[in-house]
DNA sequence: TTGCTCCTCACGTCACGTGAGGTGGC
DNA sequence: TTGCTCCTCACGTCACGTGAGGTGGC
């Protein structure tokens, strides 16, 4: 049995990532009678490493308690699993394409500001820079 | 003067996002005596317009506080803005880059588990589609 | 009375990080 | 006693969105 901090050295996760997991339910641990502390097994590593692998393909903390759930209902978490990862990778290609034109449109500003002066407060306009853009 | 959906409307902005500003102090409205409603004038129309184009080139709410807090005190916020959206490009490239990552390992893990049948919980593996990536 | 807008809390989002205040074993 | 680890709240992050419960003017 681990304690919170031996079980994040073994499976490379904060100790606070961790107990986030168990107040969220990810983990239960069972507890020392003695102390109150959170005592966790050989499976609870096994668990860790999985949410850490699956964070790492982009699925949520959420979607990984939905293949808990599958999984120790016994039934194949699978076909969840494609059509999870599926909604985040479109979720993630739509994000790359804002992200990528806001990219574009700082580095047009930034550039244009160069070559600007610096403008005074004159009681018209907050920031000219920032107002000049469209 | 203007209320709360008045401002939303000629701002293009929704009446929560308005309160929003006004309950971190972006916007300090005078108020109707009668009924405590806000009250908003043409200069908050004009700080309004501003937050949403500066939002749209990567400013957030704390960055504009700040350009904010400048104009008032009479000093020019350019410099201040230069440096803003400098750093907010380089953040932005840094989540460029790990979201691309994110992206190809997404697509590689589903075009490899599409070849793959359905596992059923066999007590050893979790999700042995997730399992089998590395 | 109905319908619309306004108000102020205050919680939820996502995945933790960070105190605050206290305990247990060496 | 000191130093280390553990514990449980509970708040902060970012920019709002969303009820809950109530008011004001037509």
């Amino acid at each position: 049995m681990l304690t919170v901090s031996e079980l994040s050295k073994v499976a490379q996760a904060t100790p606070d990532a961790i107990r986030h997991y168990v107040r969220i339910g990810l983990l239960t641990p069972s507890r020392n009678p003695d102390n109150g502390y959170k005592l966790f097994n050989g499976y609870d590593i096994k668990k860790v490493k999985f949410i850490c692998r699956a964070k790492g393909l982009g699925f949520t903390l959420s979607d990984i308690q939905i293949i808990f759930d599958h999984s120790s209902a016994g039934k194949s978490p699978c076909p969840a699993v494609r059509d999870i990862i599926q909604q985040r990778i479109n979720e993630n290609r739509d994000r790359l394409v804002e992200l990528n034109r806001l990219q574009q449109r700082m580095d047009e500003a930034l550039e244009k500001w160069k070559s600007m002066p610096d403008g005074e407060p004159d009681g018209n306009a907050i920031c000219y820079l920032i107002e000049s853009t469209h």
